[in-house]
This record gives C-alpha cells, sequence and structure tokens, in this order.
DNA sequence: ATTTGTTATCGTAAATCGACGATAAACGAA
DNA sequence: TTCGTTTATCGTCGATTTACGATAACAAAT
C-alpha cells in the first residue's frame, strides 16, 4: 500500500484481520488442519502432504508462525512444529468475537 | 503467485480461506461490523466512518461483495449496503468448523 | 572429515493488493 | 436540460504476496 492506514483502526481490528489474513491462503489453512489433526508435524510431512515446494511450503509455516498462530521446535535436524497453545486461543476469542458480532440472521431491514 | 496451485487444496479450504483473506484487512472488518452495528449502510456513510477515501472503500466493498459477504442494492442515487445473509451464513459455518477443528486446547505431545 | 538429510533463507519473477486522484456513470432536483 | 450528489471504475504507483530453484546452515551418520 502507499500509506499504511492500518493504525488508524482499532487494535481488535487489526487483529482480527491480521489473523484473517494468516488463514487467507488455502496452504495455510492445510497446514492448521493437517497439525490439528496431527497427520504432519514435522517439516518435511507437511511438504509430501501439500501440492507446494519446501521453500513455499517453509515460507507458509513462517508466516503462521509470524502471526502467532504456530510453532516450531528444533529436534535433532529437523523441525516439529505443532499450533501455539496461546496464540491460537487468541485467535479463537478474536474470530469467536467477530461472528458474535455479525449474527447469522439479518438484524433488520435498512436494504 | 507464479503459478496459481490453489485448485489443489480441496473446496472447503479454498471457501475457508477466501472468506479468511475478505476480511484479512482491517478496513473490511470495520465495514462489517458497521454494517452489523447498522451505524452506516449508505457507502457514503461508510466512507464518513472510515480514515480511507471514497474510492478505496468502494473497493474494499467490491471485494466485499465479490466474497459474497456484502449486498448492494441501488436506492435512487445511493447505493445500500448490507451483510448478505447467504454469503455471511456460509462464512459462519466455514469459519466455525475451522475453529471445531482447531480445539482451543492442545491435543497431544508431539512437540 | 565427509556425506546425507532436513530446514531456512536468498534471489527472482509474476501477480495481486492497497491506496489515491481523476473521471465516468447514474440519479434526483432545479 | 443542466446542475449537484453519489458511487463505480480507470489508471497509476509502490509494496506485498506467492511461487520456485539455488544455496546456506545445521544435525546426524558414515
Amino acid at each position: 500500500m502507499a500509506f499504511n492506514k492500518r493504525e488508524q483502526f482499532t487494535a481488535a481490528q487489526q487483529q482480527t484481520a491480521a489473523i484473517a489474513k494468516a488463514l487467507g491462503h488455502p496452504a495455510r489453512v492445510a497446514i492448521m488442519q493437517l497439525l490439528a489433526q496431527r497427520q504432519a508435524c514435522v517439516c518435511g510431512e507437511l511438504v509430501l502432504e501439500l501440492p507446494l515446494s519446501q521453500s513455499t511450503v517453509s515460507q507458509h509455516l513462517k508466516e503462521l508462525k509470524a502471526a502467532g498462530l504456530v510453532q516450531g521446535e528444533i529436534d535433532g535436524a529437523r523441525v516439529c512444529y505443532c499450533i501455539d497453545a496461546a496464540g491460537w486461543a487468541q485467535a479463537r476469542q478474536l474470530l469467536g468475537a467477530l461472528l458474535a458480532e455479525l449474527p447469522a440472521a439479518p438484524i433488520g431491514s435498512c436494504c
């Protein structure tokens, strides 16, 4: 963006958007699901499960880590990733709050 | 992206990611909240509430509309936006499913 | 010490995003 | 018709994203 106007929004809005952005790619959704199902944990396993190259997967993991959703522990030569409990708890709270704010049923009849 | 590999993922993963991506900007989170609170509905009102230019707001609305989250009805010279009930219902379902898939508590002790 | 296997990072390229001003389009009112 | 208001679109710019191969970094094994 030319100028970053993000600071004009509330912290909650920025945090919610950051979480949503981190989940805004199918590969990252898939990674989170794989980690939750525990069908994969080590980076190399994730690479096998995903139709992406190793470097690309590594980048997606980096983004998820930056968003606080994922955590990596070095296990010898490999790295074992798992969902970051605290970060995901906050993500749940933020997304849950958004779902609560925007109910399923239409509210009125402005339109 | 150089090559689009999105079609390698499941439809649900792609849809979830698309919803998340649409919500992946503070302005769009704010717009959804404003529409839900019904403090704004007409495009011009949203512009007044947001620290962005009219054209930028219009683009964000376009993205939300493309994601099926928002709906615009022409009301004379102005356009009245509201949350798309069906689209948002699906978004709720997809995000809810993701939250259900990834529980709050850590599942095991891989890491 | 060398090799092998695993992961992160670098460099690169194309595509998309986010923002804006300017302009077009569409409507209501005068 | 003309004017003012409202919204969408166009064109543009720089920043970011997504992807990949190549390479570096590092641990374990030979």
